[in-house]
RNA sequence: GCCCCUGUAGCUCAGAGGACAGAGCAGGAGCCUUCUAAGCUCUUGGUCGGGGGUUCGAAUCCCUCCGGGGGCGCCA
């Protein structure tokens, strides 16, 4: 049928009369639009009209740049017309032809080189009104990811310091793609590892132990490889008041095993701590030491013998990485018989694996990004489809204060603690900043800018807009309407350009999130909330939704609840708070 | 030297092969007796770092050159 190619070209702007049907199933764009194009292809095949079967074709389809352009277009035509044999727009008329009847859909038309751009009639907009306004935020979420199991490993900051603004980006950048994830159907794990049992921690046990014995009036040094932070001093003092001398007294080994033990537990406490206050709650925390005590780091180096691929030299033994890609092969048992931090490494992924994970996403600073190959390597030799390891990195985070950086290092000590720019900025301002950006692009942040310049940041304008949604709420109670259940309300008077905006940005949610969740970036969905928050803004400036009209009253606070239900969803997915007043 | 990221409006950044390259900020001009002006409208501003190539079509993919950031230990 070709019903859709005569449509108008003309064809209104604003929706028509809202259907009266209603047990219509809404199909999901653009979906629907695809297995149309689909079905219309495979009928020109059969029918002889294309030359060579269009099943493998690589179309898309998706929203069209310019919004005068319809709804969705497609690329269809353009990208069949060589194997076809004709020119894309011919193609393009052919395929507007056959295409079947589809719900909502008003008009197909070929427009410039070949594209057919497709209009959805304003019923469908209504349609996603009543979705969002009745589901709630849960409403766009989709089981895409059902059959996939993924785990997030993300932070995984050693256990010997303060968390700062460079492991908080990863954080929110984990937290975002974890919920992403969810929504889009993933069973998510979210999980910590942290190393409790290596050099690192050696050193900081040493330099806390130094501190400690100076909080005591003890002549003591922190060895110059060890951590110099301030923070140091302080949990010295802190130790040396909670303990006094009851560690000082004992021998050195034992002293030294009890500092590390409290160490560790007051660095994770402050990690939980700064975590939990910007709302990064995680699954599992991840003890390297659990590794070493279940002999899986030894049965990991075993494996690899196993398989072939260890070899001695130098009086170390050595990972042939290289025959896996990586630039060379790596020591894993040092001259003096000790492993090195990746022989843990690679026990803790295949531990990962074996626990199920269809999929492993770990977030690290652009700082490891040398260390992918090697442990990608690892898991090829071990058998392991290294595809199934996924690294996403993110670059660096800056501090300044007033246009000039900061530069940090955690072993110097000279850092700002994320826990300090959370207190100076606020938990969603940080949130939003960090997740704005692309993972890619590298960030600076500067803690006066943000101060002074708190009240323009953008996180306030998607709140706002919320804030906005629950003041009419109130306001309209407190005039004594009650909105009336939604089969009564006649969402037909729905016509003005800014309510039809708001319905179309609605609308992008589901798309957005999957895009979003399918690429992990965190950041399209700042800018989507922006977006639907610009709509909002515009409708509640130019219409006033409460008003004797009470047909038209009720319409439009349905019209603010569903762009609630999207709001709140879009704050909920980049854990941002949703203030009912500002 | 090798590897990764990056170069788009004055600034900060979106844009994973499509139509006329977008947004915020900054600059200019306006909008509050009515539901929150933390808001809205209009507007100025571009050799997508340079050069080749692939393609019907390139900011996007490939090569090369130039600039910026980061990483390259028997440290984690």
């Amino acid at each position: 049928m070709a019903i859709v190619s005569r449509c108008r070209r003309d064809a209104p702007a604003v929706p028509c009369p809202a259907s009266r049907e209603v047990n219509v199933p809404a199909p999901a764009y653009p979906e629907t639009i695809r297995d149309a194009i689909s079905h219309a292809l495979g009928s020109l095949y059969g029918d002889g009209s294309l030359p060579s079967d269009p099943a493998e074709w690589q179309f898309v389809v998706e929203r069209p740049r310019d919004r005068t352009h319809g709804d969705w277009a497609t690329n269809a035509a353009l990208v069949g017309a060589g194997r076809a044999g004709m020119s894309p727009r011919h193609l393009a008329a052919l395929l507007v032809e056959h295409l079947p009847e589809v719900p909502f859909l008003v008009s197909a038309e070929i427009a410039g080189p070949g594209f057919v751009n497709f209009t959805l009639s304003g019923d469908w907009y209504l349609e996603v009104l009543r979705r969002a306004a009745t589901e709630g935020p849960d409403h766009a979420r989709t089981d895409d990811g059902a059959g996939e199991r993924i785990q997030v490993e993300f932070v995984s900051v050693n256990p010997n310091g303060p968390l700062h603004i460079g492991h908080a980006r990863g954080g929110v950048v984990g937290d975002v793609i974890a919920r992403l994830l969810g929504y889009v159907g993933h069973p998510v794990q979210r999980e910590y590892y942290y190393n409790d049992a290596g050099a690192q921690m050696t050193r900081y046990a040493a330099s806390l132990d130094a501190a400690y014995r100076r909080a005591l009036g003890e002549n003591a040094e922190i060895p110059e490889d060890g951590y110099h932070g301030e923070y140091v001093t302080e949990w010295g003092a802190e130790l040396a008041a909670e303990r006094g001398d009851a560690l000082a007294v004992l021998p050195e080994g034992d002293r030294l095993a009890e500092v590390l033990a409290w160490g560790l537990a007051r660095a994770m406490g402050d990690i939980e701590e700064t975590l939990a206050m910007v709302r990064i709650p995680f699954d599992a925390w991840f003890s390297e030491q659990t590794l070493h005590d279940r002999g899986e780091v030894d049965e990991a180096l075993r494996r690899l013998e196993a398989a072939g691929y260890l070899y001695r030299e130098e009086g170390a033994t050595w990972f042939r990485s290289s025959a896996f890609g990586d630039e060379k092969d790596r020591v894993v048992v040092t001259s003096d018989g000790r492993y090195t931090y990746i022989v843990p490494d690679i026990a803790y992924h295949l531990d990962k694996f074996e626990r199920g994970f269809d999929r492993v996403i770990n977030i690290w600073g652009a700082d490891h990004h040398g260390y992918i190959p090697r442990l990608k390597a690892s898991l090829e030799a071990l058998g392991f489809d290294p595809g199934r390891l996924e690294i996403v990195i993110t670059q660096l985070v800056n501090i300044a204060r007033a246009g000039e950086p900061v530069r940090m290092s955690t072993r110097a000590g000279e850092f700002i603690t994320f826990r300090e720019v959370v207190d100076e900025v606020g938990a969603d301002a940080v949130r939003y900043f960090l997740a704005a950006y692309s993972p890619d692009t590298p960030i600076t942040f500067d803690l006066d800018e943000a101060k002074r310049q708190s009240m323009d940041n953008p996180v306030y304008y998607l709140q706002y807009a919320h804030a906005r949604m629950r003041s009419l709420e109130d306001y309209a109670a407190g005039q004594g309407v009650r909105r009336l259940p939604l089969a009564d309300t006649d969402l037909s008077l729905l016509v003005h350009p800014a309510e039809i905006e708001v319905l179309k940005q609605c609308d992008r949610l589901r798309e957005e999130v999957r895009e979003a969740a399918l690429r992990r970036a965190p950041h399209r969905i700042t800018a989507y909330g922006y977006d639907v928050a610009t709509a909002f803004h515009r409708f509640y400036t130019d219409c006033r939704i409460v008003t004797d009209d009470e047909a038209l009253t009720h319409a439009r606070l349905w019209l603010v609840e569903a762009a609630k239900s999207v709001m709140l969803a879009t704050l909920g997915l980049l854990g941002i708070t949703a203030p009912d007043r500002m």
